[in-house]
DNA sequence: CACGAATCCGAGGGTAACTCGCATCCTGGG
DNA sequence: CCCAGGATGCGAGTTACCCTCGGATTCGTG
């Protein structure tokens, strides 16, 4: 319950609900088509035909309403995944399972643009850093348990999953955001998908040896 | 030359030079110990010892320090990375060089705390993020150069570069974020590592096998 | 020293986040 | 139906902070 971040009350009423969707969906608008910056709460008031009161009825402040709006494109995505998850038989292939889940990230996003909204014009005070960090630790929490038992012995399935996850973040982000629909979308979706998969077998190598460009001084 | 981020005028005397010197050091400390947002104009001002009209002499706005202090950064690394990879002989062990350079990062963002302010908390006006996208190209830049020639056939380097990028900058931000000095640590740059060195090798397989979990309606 | 350029200064203007007291609407018990 | 109390809505006003501007001060140079 952090007083910064969370909602001031709960609408009870049907009024007062629909008040709500009123002013998320403005925000989610306004803060796409202008940048989170340069949206006034003002107008999203405004634009939600409300008065600016009741919006700060609900919302404590600005980073509230982008974080309302973040967790519920964060309960999109996890109710997705908990349903392609959900039904992976024991045997299945993961690498399969990663292109599954890579190709429905990049649709999620399609449908929604908050992602960009979220990782990419955010302001990123403490407590937005600590929500957009729960949503991590809620996708490692996903990936830890598909790779649970399958990975190669010794290897620390967290440490793997974490990775995997950032890899996977990072190809999709780069998918939405840099690679258009077409063929180089799709190479950009296999490559992020082989190198996810390549996680399933690593063996750091240990490889110390040192390369020839290493002539810092003294070494 | 972006009137909302560039300097307003450089320093002629050495007076000046200080002065915008001391605004820097401020800024930099005052960003780190309280978040970007919460920091003011006033308060960096009052730090370095100067006017607020002096700040605003050299600097168009708040984004601007902090695009200063970014800048600054990536150039450090990119001259670290430019001495790093000078010296790589043609027949160089790829895996080796990527080796080195994630090193070379984690070492750089413990001396320099940059890191963590640029890409963990500044605010993403859309001249901030065109700001990052230029270091982002720079550092494909880099990368396709160690690749070019060196990928199996019909792979397309800069995708690979733009992915090992990725792979690396997500991994050492993990290491920093997240992994003390130690075991943990070390593990989490060789795990790094072995992903990016899993480029050099990929032939994406294609493996359009449906999961079992593929239920979706219909599919 | 004189003069122009560079630098410094800080009170104040403007904007946008946020508050507060009151009006209006809804709900449930009598 | 009526009323009391809670829920909701309102928007002018307060506040905080970014940034400007015109004038004072210092520096470099002939």
């Amino acid at each position: 319950m952090n007083p910064r971040l969370d909602p001031r009350k709960a609408p009870r009423q049907d009024r007062s609900r629909r008040t709500v969707e009123r002013i998320l969906a403005a925000a989610a608008r306004i803060f796409d088509e202008d940048g989170y910056a340069a949206t006034t709460t003002n107008e999203i008031a405004a634009m939600a035909g409300v008065s600016i009161g009741s919006l700060y009825q609900y919302f404590p402040n600005k980073d509230a309403i982008l974080v309302a709006l973040g967790r519920r494109h964060v309960e999109t995505v996890a109710a997705g995944l908990t349903d392609l998850l959900g039904g992976v038989e024991p045997d299945a292939d993961l690498r399969a399972v990663v292109d599954v889940v890579v190709r429905f990230l990049v649709d999620q996003h399609a449908h929604d643009d908050l992602h960009r909204l979220v990782a990419h014009e955010a302001p990123r005070t403490p407590e937005l850093v600590a929500e957009l960090d729960r949503a991590r630790v809620l996708l490692v929490g996903f990936a830890s348990e598909l790779l649970a038992g399958r990975l190669p012995a010794g290897a620390d399935t967290e440490l793997v999953a974490s990775m995997m996850v950032a890899v996977v973040d990072a190809g999709v982000h780069d998918v939405i955001i840099r690679r258009p629909a077409g063929p180089a979308r799709d190479a950009a979706i296999a490559l992020t998908v082989a190198t996810a998969g390549s996680l399933l077998t690593v063996t750091p190598p240990d490889c110390r040896a040192r390369v020839g460009a290493a002539r810092r001084s003294g070494e």
